[in-house]
DNA sequence: CAAATCGTAA
DNA sequence: CCGACTACGATTTG
């Protein structure tokens, strides 16, 4: 039987022909009776195998392929006549599609790729893009129909569309985008354009069910219009623009490249034919996430969107852009696609920080002008996104209230925006009393739109809930990097929807909305006291070594000196605190980290923002998300936690904002310091591959100009670094002392052999539920043991390891205090 | 305000 | 492929 499936497969793992494949092909010759068993089988196997059209293909690529390019030799394909004119190789095995930028249609082109393709990687000449299943979605989803795409495709590449392509691309459409959720005077209907879909959604065994057998039965509407939707803020808006008659009837506004691209049959949004009907039946609110989930199981994911100007139960909120608010013209094309039909659409807009995400957020909510709820992860950037709103609408600021920990307003008349937190949503354990009230009301109400801010956290198996656990109509994914070191980023297709814009941050830079970055990667050698320790340890302490490479600091004392001169603001980041506390102390400058009080966080932000003897600060990872951090120009990483590539974007897009950005040469700078010959090298190159997607060249340094010079560097003489080298070994053995006894400890008291042990440097109360200790009787037990434990902090090595780092963290503060 | 707890990233 | 490990934030409670 083996076989037979494995025939089966390969005949199915076309990833182009996969639903055109005809029948009879080698599955059912393999599988007719006469050839089933025997030895020989798997011998014809072989031969059947070897003479399907897949096999066959794949061998005569292969022939022809240079190993060094693989699939992306396209020299067998044959050009166009007029292929200098046109941008586009599209490789026809993966669906990889090359742009090469310097075409003069690559701004047209590159607008169009966005929208139906995955970019891939984005540097100076070459943009790689990727059709998927998921762009393809989000394509038609903006409204794009897939013989357009085809056409514009074959229109823009080089050599012939290959066929697998276009059969791809028209296959894979065909169920997309043809249903859609929508609420409508706040009622659930399905609906659809197709009646023949129709029938089939409600032969469908999960989804039929579902539908409310009204009299009204199937209902037929005219496709919704943008009609005079207008967005705030946009230049239509302020009526500077003379409307032509285009703008007026798709009122994204078109620029001129979108003008010259109506050539190429590149207009994207908002081109539903008059006449068109679509058909629709209802269901009840509680059918809304059965149907979401068979939709998307049988392949044909529900779109949602919410009519928000025919909604007449919602009451409106009286909210508008002031007047003096211009929103950028990325930012009006990100909220254009949103917007394509009239309707909200739910999905996501990508961003680079400092690009102003709020800001299409808040047009979005007063573009719709209903109930708006906004998610952030930290309740800082409640506060933020209060003010933001506060500052460019007209909102009263009592129909805008926040839920959080401290704040637990409601709005006083009968809608308004609320901002909360997502883990004040997520929570399942006990709320407190005015928790749950402010909850309950929450959900009580349906909201017009919901906002989610930061949305590659959502798909966390915590904060997903939160989708369902709040009605909402339309929602918006804000982001700046719609990625994670797990594969969970799909799932926000279906949690959100899709990808409705992801801007290029190279663009933004050239127009001046963002700075732009010199990215440098300074290797610094390791002394051969450090490096021979390091060849020594295990890995753990290994990262300390690196990181506390004298040559290391001394960089990093070389370049603060020199960008403080030059005037910059520097942000150093280190992701052990224990490093982070080392060089500050020894540099003198100010550091937060996580035990760094309020106040004092905010004393520092402040001087660093205005007082000129303070220019650099160091952070923990602290500064990554959670910190308002005052514009910088130029930022050092010493230490930084395996490959995150979304922690190294975010912290770029710590000095992306810079005010300074548009004078004459302004760059702003990033260090990366990495100590030569270590595993460090490896995290680093990982943690870069975002940022050179996006089209940053690190410039590797192994050598700082002008450092021989310097003078007063720390460290440079033997005795320091053995110093250094004796201290950072003695902190390496305090901790692994305090590991060698815990597992002891363990053991002792549970009895059990030491397969935790790895877990042992948790508290005392989680030792009770390793032992075992599922009865309150025994976990109380525990408790006042653990008490008891406590007390004797001191005695026992384990605890006095803690009781050391509480001192540490109370000294840290007083020191801070002092400073 | 500190501690406890849970959740997150990678 | 799953669990390393550590630092951190938010919330609630005492």
């Amino acid at each position: 039987m083996a076989p037979k499936r494995k025939a089966a497969d390969v005949g199915r793992s076309t990833s182009d022909s996969k639903r055109s494949t005809p029948v009879p092909d080698a599955t059912d010759i393999s599988s007719s009776d006469e050839y089933s068993d025997g030895p020989e089988d798997t011998n014809l196997k072989d031969v059947v195998e070897k003479f399907t059209l897949e096999t066959f293909s794949r061998r005569s690529q292969a022939q022809k392929t240079d190993p060094r390019f693989g699939y992306k030799d396209l020299s067998s394909l044959p050009l166009k006549r007029d292929h200098y004119n046109r941008p586009l190789w599209i490789e026809p095995v993966k669906g990889t599609i090359i742009l090469e930028s310097f075409s003069p249609l690559a701004p047209q082109a590159q607008d169009f790729l966005t929208t139906i393709a995955e970019p891939l990687s984005r540097p100076r000449f070459l943009h790689e893009y990727r059709l998927t299943g998921h762009s393809l979605y989000a394509a038609v989803s903006v409204g794009l129909k897939p013989h357009d795409i085809v056409a514009v495709l074959d229109r823009l590449s080089k050599t012939p569309l290959p066929e697998s392509i276009s059969t791809f691309i028209i296959e894979f459409t065909k169920s997309y985008g043809k249903i859609k959720m929508v609420l409508y005077h706040n009622r659930y209907y399905v609906e659809t354009a197709e009646p023949e879909m129709l029938q089939m959604l409600l032969k469908d065994e999960v989804i039929g069910p579902q539908r409310i057998s009204s009299e009204e039965g199937i209902i037929e509407r005219a496709a919704p219009k943008m009609g005079a939707l207008v967005i705030p803020g946009t230049k239509d808006a302020a009526g500077v623009r003379e409307t032509g008659g285009q703008t007026k009837s798709s009122a994204n506004t078109r620029n001129e490249n979108q003008e010259e691209a109506q050539d190429y049959g590149i207009n994207d949004v908002g081109e539903d034919s008059s006449d068109s009907l679509t058909y629709s039946f209802e269901i009840p609110p509680s059918g809304v996430e059965i149907v979401k989930a068979r939709c998307q199981a049988i392949g044909c994911p529900a779109l949602e969107e919410y009519d928000f100007q025919g909604d007449t139960v919602n009451p409106n909120l009286e909210m508008d852009l002031k007047p003096a608010a211009r929103i950028r013209p990325y930012q009006e094309m990100s909220l254009s696609k949103m917007f394509g039909n009239g309707r909200a659409k739910s999905g996501i807009i990508v961003l680079p920080c400092g690009a102003g995400k709020t800001l299409v957020g808040i047009t979005a909510a007063a573009t719709i002008k209903k109930g708006t709820i906004v998610l952030c992860t930290s309740s800082m950037s409640v506060v933020q996104w209060r003010n933001e709103f506060l500052r460019w609408t007209t909102i009263d600021p009592s129909d805008i209230a926040m839920f959080t920990s401290d704040h637990k307003d409601k709005f006083k008349r009968s809608t308004g925006v609320i901002v909360s937190t997502y883990s004040m949503v997520a929570q399942t354990r006990a709320r407190s009393y005015e928790a749950q009230k402010m909850m309950d009301w929450l959900q009580s109400r349906e909201w017009g739109m919901m906002i989610l801010d930061e949305v590659h956290v959502v798909p966390a198996s915590m904060f997903r809930k939160v989708t369902s656990a709040i009605a909402a109509q339309s929602k918006l994914g804000l982001t700046a990097t719609l990625l994670r070191e797990d594969d969970k980023i799909k799932d926000l297709n279906f949690l959100i929807g899709p990808k409705l814009y992801e801007a290029n941050w190279m663009e933004l830079a050239a127009l001046g909305h963002i700075a732009k970055v010199q990215c440098a990667e300074v290797w610094c050698p390791m002394t051969t006291e450090f490096y021979s320790e390091y060849l020594r340890e295990s890995s753990r302490k290994q990262a300390l070594l690196y990181i506390m490479n004298p040559r290391k600091f001394q960089a990093c004392q070389f370049l603060i000196d020199f960008h403080e001169k030059r005037g910059d603001k520097i942000i150093v980041f280190s992701d052990n605190v224990y490093a982070l506390e080392r060089y500050a102390l020894k540099l003198k400058k100010a550091y937060i980290f996580g035990g760094t009080p309020q106040n004092e966080r905010l004393r520092i932000l402040e001087n660093f923002q205005h007082n000129e003897q303070v220019n650099t600060i160091f952070l923990s990872k602290i500064g990554d998300t959670s910190l308002d951090l005052p514009e910088a120009t130029c930022l050092i990483q010493i230490s930084s936690h395996y490959g995150s590539r979304r922690q190294e974007a975010q912290r770029l897009g710590r000095i992306l904002r810079a005010k300074r950005r548009n004078d004459e040469g302004f760059n702003a700078f990033f260090y990366s310091l990495v100590s030569k010959d270590t595993s460090e090298m490896n995290y680093s190159n990982k943690r870069q591959a975002f940022l050179v997607d996006q089209g940053y060249a690190f410039k590797v340094i192994t050598h700082l100009q002008g450092i021989d010079e310097y003078e007063g560097l720390h460290y440079s003489t033997p005795a320091e670094r053995r110093e250094l080298l004796q201290e950072v070994m003695l902190q390496n053995e305090s901790k692994a002392d305090v590991e060698q006894v815990t597992d002891d400890l363990l053991s002792m008291r549970t009895g059990r052999n030491t397969t935790k042990k790895a877990k042992a440097k948790r508290s005392a109360a989680t030792l009770s539920g390793l032992a075992g200790g599922d009865d309150m009787a025994y976990i109380e037990y525990n408790k006042s043991r653990n008490k008891q434990l406590k007390d004797k902090a001191g005695q026992h090595p384990l605890f006095k390891k803690m009781e050391r780092d509480r001192q540490r963290r109370k000294k840290e503060r007083e020191a801070a205090h002092d400073e």
